[in-house]
DNA sequence: TACGATGTGACTAATAGTGTCGAAAAGTGT
DNA sequence: ACACTTTTCGACACTATTAGTCACATCGTA
């Protein structure tokens, strides 16, 4: 198995979920890692199977909480973030994140091996015009 | 589990109650840890369930009582905190820590893994102005 | 005791999130 | 090209969560 690939154009339903494509949701199920972290970066959104956040998360353990810096860091990371699990297929993708991406209806997942991104279609367009569908 | 995540707005009511939203309730549920401290900082609270803040508390035994430069640390600590207990789903903010973080209606709830902080609405998009809702 | 200030519980309407299903689209094998 | 399977899409009804309000309880003080 070789983790996140390729580009999947799909479409929110009215309440904000992404179907996961079929061969990201095997991956998924395979570990049994329905539970996944979502964290806005820059213009889009990075999802997180839940093994993968753990070891993100490791690395942060050198911070110390009480110093103002460090806290910055740690909250710049925590509060980006948001929890979401597939559940019959499909993914919620958390409302404030929605927001922070733009993600209107139409949207693109884009496999990064151990993560995946989610980026609005426009974004993703500009950003890599060859994508483009005419 | 991944501890606190997500930063949420919230409205105090009139009497200055924080609805806590589900999914750091559920966190707090799970231990049967409704009690928290909450403690002024910089110039926002941070809340600790109460085994989170235990934790701490033991760190703090490192410093002398009888050292002055410790001394002002605990004090600067444990002065600017208070106690406070989830009812009804909601927490109070104690009155004198509303005042001091200068808290009005509109708050914001930032995870922050084992423990959570609450900014004005205001001060928070001035530190954050990507959070800002347009 | 009576009063004001503060804290608590309960309720409701509005909003947000979830499960299910069938039709449409995409992919596969012959 | 055709029939068949799998996947995606969108809709709908249903459930959970949230915001806000009100009535009541508690506490300290005069």
């Amino acid at each position: 198995m070789n983790g996140f690939l390729g580009t999947y154009y799909v479409n929110l339903d009215d309440k904000g979920r992404a179907n996961v494509p079929a061969k990201f949701r095997t991956i998924l199920e395979k570990d049994n890692n329905l539970n996944m972290v979502v964290c806005v970066m820059d213009d889009f959104l990075i999802v997180f199977p839940q093994d993968e956040w753990k070891l993100n998360e490791e690395k942060m353990n050198d911070l110390s909480a009480f110093d103002t810096a460090d806290r910055n860091r740690l909250r710049e990371f925590y509060s980006r973030a948001d929890e979401c699990e597939m559940k019959s297929g499909k993914v919620l993708v958390p409302s404030r994140l929605r927001k922070m991406a733009e993600l209107n209806k139409e949207v693109v997942l884009v496999g990064m091996s151990r993560t995946f991104e989610i980026w609005s279609k426009d974004r993703w367009e500009k950003a890599n015009p060859e994508f483009a569908e005419n």
